[in-house]
RNA sequence: GGGCGAAUGGCGGAACUGGUAGACGCGCACGACUCAAAAUCGUGUUUCGCAAGAAGUGAGAGUUCGAUUCUCUCUUCGCCCA
């Protein structure tokens, strides 16, 4: 017998199901359908583990789905666009385009050798023509539909660079790659307006009943609608402004109002744009970054003005106005009113400029002196000092109560704000989709006319010029609307519009007109379980649920706003880290040791390694284990049954070399007991009622009803502990005697429901069993579930004492009587008086004695 | 700072609706096969204890006949937002 040969056999499985397109999917009103789908890749250059986690997980679902009967669809496509490309074109000089073919085809191949089971008929790549020029076309679209705009906003900006930064670009307030301070700067950028769905995006969140909470609360946090008021503040000093408007979410602490705060760029800031004072304090705010945690965590400054503003609860009452640069202008209306009592910024704020603080609420288990010092006060309690306020509860009743007398007052109104902003989409890089507008040349907006797309990128650029390399591109830049000289847009979109609607695209990968085909859409979507890592929790999943409602908006052929039904987030792939004695990273394969204890630097017994704690895997830390090699090693099977066993999907795994060991272990030992199990099938007779054929009956089908269980509620790890029991099982009972074709049918089962997992081997197993090809998911046959013994733990006072085996259903009597049979329990209850006896059938008994 | 989650042997982890804690795997120990090794197979493996027995799911309380599971307080760690 010799050894499982997975090389062989795993390359004849892969080049069979490509050459009969054992995957390949088309549309059948007469079967259920299930979309499968798994975070699309980066073309990065090679697979790692966590594609490889995330696609085996994708995959046993699929296979299993299939197996049940569904039309399952489950492709595969690039997320193509994109930086990298661009800096490792500059770096290699290779264009951009042939850098990404070249990574996709290893990739393909790499992910062929995991043996998915993909449609590859349906791969795309967003960065083909063929894909984006549909992109184009929605975008032109949305303009129509009034869902894109254009606006000034700030941005990142490198100097260096000469482009604009991603806030995770940023880092410690200096450029990622060029290492320049960042800068603020207002550039003209394209906008989709999500936020016109906010309250949807928000409510609809309700209805996703197959999504991770988790991903839902970090949606809802991101949205963040907060409900308060606006209200009117009267102003007067020496610059022409009434009033000034500011949002609240605590309207109810007005009477602790001690200073106004706008935002530098408010449009009262023009008149002070001359006062080199308050231009040295702008400048002074641009350098303390706009993230809310910075603001949280720097120092407050302020610039006076001599304006003041009127409490409009308290008219006698005057507080002056600052310029702050803890006050963001597209926030409420970037103005705020200071109530250092009951806000820690604003208290921080007050302490620095000497302002009043005012106490205007108390917590429930203080008295009317109560006095805040240096902490704000922000829980609940009861308002005090506040007038017609004073004894309100805090937060239920103070807020709505005050909004009512604001709005008896006329001096504002009940408002709802959102945290959620438009989503800026213009990026100022060359490898993304080219935005499909134009200007003339009195700097008009010109959308380019259907007719006119697609809008292609150069073949030829120069990416070594500063800033945009599209700039430069004069003649590319030229293009004719309705007979006007007009320039190109240069921005290109952000990659995440790339992946807002690829989804859509699998339904109809091939359809020349239009983006996707409605028929098609409508079959297949929405993607019945999205499989993919938390970190795109918000942004991509996001900018997805609001694609659906652009494209659905006054849209009559389609309606469908949810694109994903259930959502599965994967966990990270993990690996100890390791450095040497200098402190720098050291790679697995860099050490080494002699008993399993003591690490140091291969071949350098003296240079002892220290062994970090297991972080996620990344080429910094320089702890990644490359798929390739370990498919190369051991097989894509004993890979993928390793990737699921040792951890719950949604979990972070540890990679281990043991592990993976053990799985590749595994894989051959099957191999072995298939070949002992075929024999015996040879060998067995052929009248029923064997002694064992009634013990394999009952486990199958009680593990056909586990698997079944543990697929549906992504217990894969389970699963793979099944599949070690089931080995276990096998082997001892083919010491049994078993009927021919109880072993045959039960084997074979058991085969088809390990086979999502390792599918090489196991139709590997089939074929050399002769069970054929065709794969049905076995039904379980529940006369096999039910035992006719039970189990009873016998518990006095509570703690176990021990356990009987006896016939199922046995009343409280039965069972006593039994109990009272055994030494031990006879033992302890002796002389004792019975108080009181749990009985629960088929579970326990539990006698309550006298001490 | 806010939100969410987690904590179980030497390690990764399992446990239905509150009902035998530690499935399965790793590691370790012993045994079989072998000249030997690898591979494979078998046995054992929560802790203390020779045993009987006792303790035991981060800590502390509570509810309950009974808590890994429910409630409260705390500790530590992780993730997300800041």
């Amino acid at each position: 017998m010799e050894r499982y040969n997975f090389k062989k056999i795993e390359k004849k499985w892969q080049d069979f199901w490509i050459k009969n397109k054992s995957f390949k999917t088309k549309i059948d009103h007469n079967l259920k359908k299930f979309y499968c789908l798994e975070m699309f890749p980066y073309p990065s250059g090679k697979i790692h583990m966590g594609h490889v986690r995330n696609y085996t997980i994708g995959d046993v679902l699929s296979r299993y789905k299939s197996m049940q009967g569904y039309n399952v669809l489950h492709p595969m496509g690039w997320d193509s666009f994109g930086m990298p490309a661009e800096n490792a074109a500059r770096e290699n000089s290779l264009h951009p385009k042939d850098w990404t073919k070249k990574n996709i085809s290893v990739m393909k191949n790499q992910l062929k050798s995991l043996g998915l089971s993909i449609d590859w008929d349906r791969e795309i790549s967003t960065c083909d023509e063929n894909y984006y020029k549909h992109q184009q076309l929605f975008f032109i679209e949305m303009y129509e539909k009034g869902l894109i705009y254009r606006k000034e906003n700030y941005v990142n900006w490198d100097p260096v660079d000469g482009t604009v930064l991603a806030n995770e670009q940023v880092i410690d307030g200096k450029g990622w790659r060029s290492g320049a301070i960042v800068e603020r700067k207002k550039l003209n950028q394209w906008f989709f307006n999500i936020s016109k769905f906010s309250e949807n995006l928000l409510d609809s969140l309700n209805s996703l009943d197959n999504w991770p909470r988790k991903v839902k609360i970090m949606q809802t946090n991101w949205i963040g609608k907060s409900f308060g008021c606006e209200i009117d503040f009267k102003v007067n000093g020496d610059v022409p402004v009434d009033s000034i408007k500011c949002f609240t979410t605590r309207p109810d602490t007005l009477f602790g109002f001690s200073f106004l705060a706008v935002s530098v760029d408010h449009p009262i800031s023009k008149f002070y744009e001359k006062d080199p004072e308050f231009k040295k304090f702008k400048n002074e705010c641009s350098k303390t970054g706009t993230t809310e945690e910075s603001i949280a965590q720097g120092e407050k400054i302020g610039f006076k003005t001599n304006l003041l503003a009127t409490n409009p609860l308290n008219e006698s009452e005057k507080v002056p106005v600052y310029f702050a640069n803890f006050v963001l202008m597209d926030y409420g209306f970037g103005a705020v009113f200071g109530c250092p009592g009951h806000d820690q910024r604003d208290l921080d704020f007050a302490l620095k400029y000497k302002l009043p603080v005012k106490t205007v609420v108390r917590p429930f288990d203080g008295n009317d002196n109560y006095k805040v010092e240096k902490e704000a006060f922000t829980g609940s309690g009861i308002i005090i000092n506040s007038k017609f306020l004073n004894g309100m509860k805090v937060p239920e009743e103070s807020i709505i109560e005050t909004i009512k007398i604001i709005e008896e007052k006329k001096i504002g109104k009940k408002t709802i704000n959102f945290r959620l902003k438009d989503w800026g989409v213009s990026r100022q890089r060359y490898w993304g989709c080219p935005i499909p507008m134009a200007y003339d040349q009195d700097g008009n907006v010109h959308p380019v006319p259907k007719e006119q797309l697609p809008i292609k990128l150069p073949e030829k650029i120069n990416l070594n010029a500063k800033g945009n390399p599209l700039n430069y591109e004069d003649d590319w830049r030229k293009i004719k609307i309705n007979g006007l000289d007009c320039l190109k847009e240069t921005d290109t979109l952000d990659t995440f519009v790339d992946s807002s609607w690829y989804f859509l695209r699998f339904c109809s990968p091939n359809n020349q007109q239009y983006g996707f085909d409605y028929d098609a859409v409508k079959y297949w979507m929405p993607v019945d379980q999205y499989i993919g890592g938390v970190e795109h929790a918000i942004l991509h999943l996001l900018y997805s649920r609001f694609f659906m409602r652009a494209i659905t908006f006054k849209n009559k052929n389609y309606s469908l706003s949810e694109p994903f039904e259930s959502l599965f987030t994967q966990g990270m792939v993990c690996h100890e880290t390791y450095k040497d004695k200098n402190n720098n990273w050291l790679s697995p394969d860099e050490i080494d040791t002699k008993d399993g204890k003591k690490f140091f630097v291969k071949n350098q017994p003296n240079n002892i390694v220290t062994v970090g704690p297991p972080e996620s895997m990344s080429k910094s830390k320089k702890n990644t284990i490359d798929p390739a090699k370990m498919i190369e090693n051991y097989g894509a099977d004993a890979v993928r049954l390793f990737i699921l066993s040792d951890s719950p999907p949604e979990k972070d795994v540890q990679w281990s070399e043991q592990g993976m060991l053990a799985s590749f272990k595994f894989v051959q030992k099957f191999w072995l007991m298939n070949n002992r199990i075929k024999n015996k099938i040879k060998d067995c007779k052929e009248s029923e009622n064997q002694e064992g054929d009634l013990d394999l009956l009952k486990f199958t089908n009680q593990l056909i009803n586990k698997i079944n269980k543990n697929l549906e509620k992504f217990n894969y790890n389970v699963i793979i502990a099944n599949m070690h029991e089931t080995y276990n099982f096998l082997n001892k009972i083919l010491e049994k005697q078993i009927s021919r074709k109880v072993l045959s049918e039960n084997y074979k089962n058991i085969l088809t429901i390990m086979s999502p997992v390792m599918p090489h081997i196991i139709n590997e197993c089939f074929t050399d069993n002769n069970f054929g090809i065709t794969q049905k998911w076995p039904s379980v046959n529940k006369k096999y579930l039910e035992e006719e013994t039970v189990t009873i733990v016998i518990q006095i006072n509570g703690k176990k004492k021990g356990i009987i085996e006896t016939k199922k259903d046995g009343d409280e009597e039965t069972i006593m009587d039994l109990v009272s049979k055994e030494d031990k329990i006879n033992k302890n209850i002796k002389n004792k008086k019975i108080k009181k006896v749990v009985f629960v059938k088929n579970r326990l008994i539990n006698i309550l004695i006298n001490d």
